[in-house]
DNA sequence: TCTCAACTGCGTCTT
DNA sequence: GCAGTTGAGA
């Protein structure tokens, strides 16, 4: 049990308390992980639990393969056993184990969100309907709003508060359209993501006895990020526990940035009146950040009203203030960005892999990209278009996945004119409505097109299917890989993209090759849990995965641009939170209600808490948004931090004097709090005229003659004093008091310097 | 049925 | 800024 010297009480209760409801409330960076893991290892170690009987649930597939890893390294090979995955991975695989309850086939396909919304689409062009009412986006919103809270077509179609609601918003056909995606779904043995908890409560509803032997096989139950969990995931988990009623949940209500995805906080306060036994434990000491980035937290979060009580701190230095920069344009901001990094890698020996850059949406990192590489910083960005995403691969995919799956309509669309075999989009529909109005299967269909297609397109379609017979002889006798090589070649595929010799074409042909390349690494991977090694197993494998999984290019020294989304549960040593601007962060698409904005305040808590040692926030002037550029204001978020934790950077404070006044025009009681603030507290090390103006001339002089005792000036830090010199070459440092910023120890061959000889 | 050019519309986050 | 759609012409 030595393991539990470093825990502090609440942690240690958060590991022994094993037995009975349980719910730990994790303050940002208090050590939720760690809590977790040991509670597991715990249970195995010290308890003798079999990790069969343990189901640890997560929302990302990175946090459980973490978690595997970390659990590993406490009770060795015995983790393996773990029932550990997200919700959507566990549960695709006991329904596909149990599939023929529902009237599934046990190698269903999973939709992903893009085949969701071109189901819909053409759902939509089938019934004739405006696709400018009924866009594909808002109809899947809606059916899988639905289906989180567990409302099936037939319930909402019955309901007349969704009716009216439906028709006052002019679209009445909503709940046909529900049915009619539903219906098309189980005819293509597709689950969309949304259904694999839909239909995992649908069978534990229906088939007791399955419930009963799931909830005798998890003895203990546990859920990550619990604050994420819709209405359809905690009532699984309620029943899965609801004999042992071993189920412990970790999570931070001020973390919850998922309610767009139906994450629903009631859950934590509903968890307290469905089990009134509870035990609850909070985490509060934070171990992660200096107590500025800790306070600037607090001050923000406390501006949201639903909450629950929680007083986070921590032990950790004061460290630096929090470092305010404007910028003119977006691209002004990236440059800021990329020299700040530049400037502090030089000061502290950073690495680059201790900065990242968050953002609110993806298209925001064009502008740091661009400033970065610039200043030859390598960086990689997470997430935006996943590989599997991409066209090149979803078209082979769609191959792999219609002879696996016949009945798969979105890959029969995908693939069944590409390349070119004039089956054109006439035939198509023809094609699907024959299958949907005579309830008979799309293969079936394929096989006799004869029937009521033009003698060409016929022709067409026979030879395709024939193909697709072929591939499938091959699937049945050969590994994913040999499968996939031959149908790449024999599809025609990989030729198409050979002979398109432009540099997109080319990236498309090497994606081809990475995914085949992908598929030999999963058939020659030795992992005995894994012994199917066939195209259908390959499928399963990776439906469920996302950009984050794949990240292929791992190498370390490199800056992260991510979304806060995306960023939520990592750290680094010095963030950048970028674009804090009105109407972009928060987004002007959650202005709307209370509950939004608190949304987003909770999402720029989570931006903030990623940082251990240093914080930097920027905002831009002007920004191009949809092409054209857009004049922005500071975000209301800069506002509401308490102006004594924030610094304000040189290159925006230089303009202060005379560019602050244009922002207190428009926002003044926000220039009112900052520049109060700003005088109150760090305005000191810009009073002196001389040093302003000297700043703005700044040039760095040649520091091979610096010596002990000189008065130097440095762009950020201003005046200071030579104290030491050390080493030589690209080692040589100087050690400088600065009258502001007191001591710093700088890299001559990176730090600006001016000599003041006098 | 296919191809190219013009055009529209649309932007959050993710399993 | 770009992807996806539409429409005309081959």
């Amino acid at each position: 049990m030595e393991y539990l010297d470093c825990l502090n009480e609440a942690q240690k209760d958060g590991v022994v308390f094993t037995d009975g409801p349980c719910m730990i409330i994790a303050g940002a960076g208090s050590g939720k992980t760690r809590v977790l893991t040991y509670r597991i290892a715990h249970l195995i170690k010290s308890k003798n639990i079999d990790p069969f009987n343990i189901l640890a649930l997560t929302f990302t597939n990175k946090a459980s393969q973490e978690m595997r890893i970390r659990i590993e390294q406490e009770v060795g090979s015995d983790a393996r056993n773990l029932w550990m995955g997200t919700f959507h991975s566990v549960f695709a695989r006991i329904l596909r184990a149990e599939a023929s309850n529902l009237g599934y086939p046990s190698n269903f396909t999973i939709y992903d969100t893009d085949d969701s919304k071109s189901l819909i689409k053409a759902l939509v062009k089938e019934k004739g309907l405006d696709n400018k009412i009924y866009k594909p986006n808002v109809v899947l919103n809606r059916i899988s709003a639905a289906k989180n809270r567990l409302i099936s077509w037939s319930s909402y179609l019955q309901n007349p508060v969704f009716q009216a609601d439906d028709i006052s918003q002019l679209k009445p056909e909503m709940g046909n359209l529900y049915k009619a995606y539903s219906a098309r779904c189980f005819k293509a043995d597709a689950m969309d993501f949304d259904d694999l908890l839909f239909n995992t409560n649908l069978l534990f509803k229906d088939f007791p006895e399955v419930l009963h032997k799931y909830q005798h096989r998890f003895h203990y139950v546990m859920v990550d990020e619990f604050q994420d969990t819709n209405l359809s995931q905690y009532l699984i988990t309620k029943k899965l526990a609801a004999v042992r009623q071993n189920i412990a949940v970790v999570g931070d209500d001020a973390q919850s940035i998922y309610a767009f995805r139906g994450a629903d906080i009631q859950n934590i306060l509903n968890f307290e009146k469905d089990y009134p036994d509870l035990r609850v434990i909070k985490l509060e000491q934070n171990y992660r950040s200096t107590q500025n980035i800790v306070n600037v937290a607090n001050s923000i979060i406390n501006h949201n009203k639903a909450q629950l009580h929680k007083n986070v701190w921590t032990q950790n230095e004061h460290g630096e203030l929090i470092n305010l920069m404007k910028a003119t344009s977006d691209n002004e901001e990236g440059k800021l960005v990329a020299s700040s990094i530049f400037e502090e890698k030089a000061n502290h020996q950073y690495k680059n892999s201790d900065f990242a850059i968050l953002y609110r949406t993806n298209s925001q990192s064009r502008a740091m990209e661009e400033a970065l590489r610039r200043v030859n910083i390598s960086y990689k960005v997470v997430g935006g278009l996943s590989f599997y995403q991409r066209r090149e691969i979803k078209d082979l995919m769609g191959y792999f996945r219609f002879v696996v799956n016949q009945n798969d309509e979105q890959a029969l669309r995908r693939i069944i004119n590409l390349p070119k075999r004039g089956i054109g989009s006439g035939s198509i529909e023809k094609i699907m409505v024959t299958a949907y109005d005579h309830d008979i299967s799309l293969w079936e269909v394929l096989i006799n097109v004869k029937s009521f297609l033009s003698p060409k397109a016929a022709t067409a379609v026979h030879d395709f299917v024939t193909k697709i017979r072929s591939f499938k002889i091959i699937a049945e006798q050969s590994d994913a890989f040999k499968t996939a090589d031959h149908i790449a070649k024999e599809s025609g595929l990989l030729k198409l993209l050979y002979e398109d010799k432009t540099i997109e074409g080319l990236n498309r042909y090497e994606n081809v090759q990475e995914l085949l390349n992908a598929i030999k690494e999963f058939v020659d991977n030795p992992d005995e849990l894994k012994k199917e090694k066939g195209l259908g197993a390959f499928l399963q494998e990776i439906a469920l995965l996302s950009d984050a999984d794949t990240d292929k290019n791992n190498e370390q020294e490199q800056v992260t641009l991510m979304t806060i989304h995306s960023a939520k549960g990592l750290e680094f040593k010095h963030v950048y939170v970028v674009g804090l601007e009105e109407d972009l962060f928060p987004s002007q698409m959650m202005l709307t209600s209370r509950a939004d904005l608190e949304e987003e305040r909770r999402l720029f808590y989570v931006a903030i808490t990623r940082a251990q040692k240093k914080l930097s926030l920027s905002y831009a002037l002007t920004r191009y948004r949809y092409g054209r550029l857009k004049s922005c204001e500071p975000s209301r978020f800069i506002e509401e931090i308490d102006p004594a934790y924030i610094k304000v950077d040189r290159k925006w404070s230089s303009e202060k004097f005379s560019g602050v006044s244009s922002i207190g025009a428009t926002k003044s009681n926000y220039a009112k709090n900052l520049v109060s603030g700003i005088q109150r507290q760090k305005l000191k090390p810009l009073n002196g005229k001389a040093q302003l103006t000297a700043t703005i001339n700044f040039v760095p002089s040649d520091t091979s003659t610096l010596q002990e005792g000189m008065k130097v000036e440095h762009p950020k830090f201003g005046f200071g004093k030579v104290l030491r010199i050390d080493q030589e070459g690209a080692q040589r440092k100087a050690k400088v008091y600065f009258e502001n910023f007191g001591e710093k120890t700088l890299l001559l061959s990176f730090a600006k310097l001016k000599i003041h000889n006098s």
